[in-house]
DNA sequence: CTCCGTTGTCATCGT
DNA sequence: AAACGATGACAACGG
């Protein structure tokens, strides 16, 4: 129970690093310049919008969850929540249903957990047979998983429903349900909510309850991310009420976002079954259990490490023990595609990156994929450099470092690249044609560079030369004595990357100063209108009022008489005004000596 | 063919 | 001094 407690503790650490890393990767993602100005800022539009809807939905989420603990209740001796007796009089009733699509046998070899026949048998005793299949039983597959082999949970799984709104009510809830999570736990923003979860189910669950039937179902589409297990632990046992409630939610959630995921569960179900099957045997409760994998010595921190990384086969096989499996076969299965996303989307998936991480973010830049394109015999080289550092067991802060570099970079080349990648979609569609064009002579000049690299034999990937920091980047060059021509190569690598990205600022800073110059130009324009017009105004009030001040200058003057009652001419005499008021009649011809003739005039 | 826009690259300067 | 970013200038490329 102590060494359980530790490696849960562990496992808690390994959380909290995961998501301190994503933190940093959105950070370091959210800097990054997308080179497309006007594509840029539509994006971070939507991606506005996008993010207070799933701010909504995380409240909701939240909601359901305190729905969720309202009708549970710790049970004090496994530390399990558990449902409410009084919210479930029958059992089988309050559970939520999960189809079992598919018998797998289960190996016999699985370590010192329950083995399946156990876990039948206790299933059996505890819920008939008759009433679990299409009773609404429950069954928390996600505590049978880590008894699941590696080699099962990489079967392929037969292809659900493709429509899981037709399919019954007990079959629709799991792909519904999956979905919505799957996009929930795509969010970013959700990463440490769903940390937390999983430390409190990690604390909280510390015995699995009985096995059901649906272990026997690899398929089941809970069968997928540590947080989608958390969100198991709970929602698996919890009452109708609150399934309802999830229920109603979801559908909209899906049909909202998820249109292009309608097909998805076939990789969905793939995926949980070829990576996190194996994920969770690094779960260290059971890895002291089976300790089949020989990953032991690193998967507590890699595989956390790959929990935070995108499904890619690259990730997967990197995980595949003793070489299990050939990369280089495997990479030459990928399908040869110019985008980084589409590179490791299984037939059945529109967009699996999206599907589990929200944005599409995590895959091999152009670059990497590029090379494996034109490079296939040197993939297993560049796989083995791109992820040998996380299986550095001596120093596990520096492999989380460079980890997150490493992340972050890809997170970074994937909120680029897809951008690229939609960009080339959309236009091909709405007809911006330059886009195509740059991304064709972005991977010609990554081939160059790559081809350059490769020439040379330099064992590192361009995107990583270019994109680390310098401390990371001469910690690298470090750990690979390359000659002088490789390192000059290198470094013009490196500076001809950062050069690029500064030229690539530097116009889209001319063209936002021209834009600004722009409107500034045209606000001076109307600033300028305006004046003359009123400057129009004004003269023509002027003329009005000089006319006015003649007139009444006529009139005063046709109304002054001299001592013989003549009247004076304006022709001859003025009209003055004193600084005290008093108004004098001045002669204009003879100013000098008309002092003397001044006449006082009675002030007006 | 020229013209023009885009992009990558180099040289240079300032920080 | 090294690293880096900014920017003008040039060339290549494609529409």
């Amino acid at each position: 129970m102590t060494m359980e407690m530790d490696v849960m503790h562990s496992i808690q650490q390994d959380m909290n690093l995961i998501d301190i890393l994503w933190k940093q990767d959105i950070d370091l993602g959210a800097s990054r310049e997308v080179f497309d100005y006007n594509h840029r800022q539509k994006e971070h539009e939507l991606q506005r919008q996008l993010e207070q809807q799933e701010e909504k939905r995380l409240h909701l989420l939240r909601e359901q969850e305190k729905a969720l603990l309202a009708q549970l209740q710790l049970d004090e001796e496994t530390g399990e929540y558990v449902p409410r007796p009084v919210a479930l009089p029958p059992l089988q009733s309050a559970i939520i249903p999960l189809e079992v699509s598919q018998d797998v046998s289960f190996p016999a070899d699985s370590g010192d957990a329950m083995s399946f026949d156990e876990c039948l048998q206790l299933l059996a005793e505890t819920f008939p047979v008759g009433e679990t299949e299409n009773s609404s039983v429950g069954l928390n597959t996600t505590e049978v998983r880590p008894m699941l082999s590696p080699e099962l949970a990489a079967v392929p799984s037969p292809t659900l429903s493709p429509d899981p709104l037709s399919a019954s009510p007990s079959q629709a809830m799991c792909p519904e349900l999956e979905e919505a999570w799957m996009e929930l736990l795509s969010l970013p923003e959700l990463q440490p909510c769903l940390n937390i979860k999983m430390e409190d189910a990690v604390e909280t669950t510390a015995y699995p309850l009985p096995p059901s039937p649906d272990a026997q179902n690899p398929n089941c589409q809970f069968y997928q991310t540590n947080s989608a297990e958390v969100e198991t632990n709970a929602i698996n046992i919890c009452p109708v009420e609150f399934l309802n409630t999830v229920e109603a939610s979801v559908p909209s959630m899906v049909q909202s976002d998820h249109l292009t995921q309608a097909d998805s569960p076939q990789f969905h179900t793939d995926f949980a079954a070829e990576s996190f099957g194996e994920m969770f045997y690094s779960n260290p409760v059971q890895k002291e259990n089976t300790g089949q994998h020989g990953l032991d010595g690193y998967n507590s921190d890699a595989m956390s490490d790959m929990a935070s990384q995108p499904f890619t086969p690259a990730g997967l096989y990197s995980l595949s023990p003793g070489d299990a499996f050939d990369k280089h076969d495997l990479m030459a299965e990928l399908p040869d595609s110019d985008s980084g996303i589409s590179s490791h989307t299984s037939p059945n998936a529109s967009s699996p990156g999206k599907s589990v991480y929200g944005d599409g973010s995590f895959h091999h830049s152009d670059s990497d994929m590029e090379e494996m394109d034109h490079n296939p015999g040197s993939a297993e080289t560049d796989f083995s450099e791109m992820f040998s550092i996380n299986f550095e067991p001596d120093d596990l802060q520096r492999t989380l470092s460079v980890s997150a570099l490493e992340r972050s970079e890809e997170q970074m080349e994937g909120k680029l690249e897809p951008h690229k990648m939609d960009s080339v979609e959309e236009c091909g569609q709405s007809g911006a044609p330059f886009t195509k064009d740059k991304k064709r002579r972005s991977d010609a000049r990554l081939s160059r560079d790559e081809q350059r690299a490769k020439a040379l034999k330099i064992p590192l990937s361009v995107s990583r030369i270019i994109n680390l920091p310098v401390d990371d980047f001469k910690e690298l060059l470090s750990k690979h004595h390359l000659n002088d021509a490789q390192m000059a190569l290198v470094q013009d690598i490196r500076r001809r990357g950062k050069n690029k990205v500064a030229a690539q600022n530097c116009r889209k800073r001319k063209m936002e100063n021209i834009v600004g110059l722009e409107g500034e130009l045209d606000s001076l324009k109307e600033e300028k209108e305006r004046l003359l017009s009123e400057k129009v105004q004004k003269a023509a009030h002027l003329k009005e009022m000089k006319q006015q001040l003649n007139s009444l200058y006529l009139e005063v003057f046709s109304k002054l008489r001299d001592e013989k009652g003549n009247s004076y001419s304006p022709s001859e005499y003025s009209l003055q005004q004193s600084t005290n008021g008093s108004i004098f009649l001045v002669p204009r011809v003879k100013k000098t000596l008309a002092k003397s003739d001044i006449r006082h005039m009675s002030s007006a």
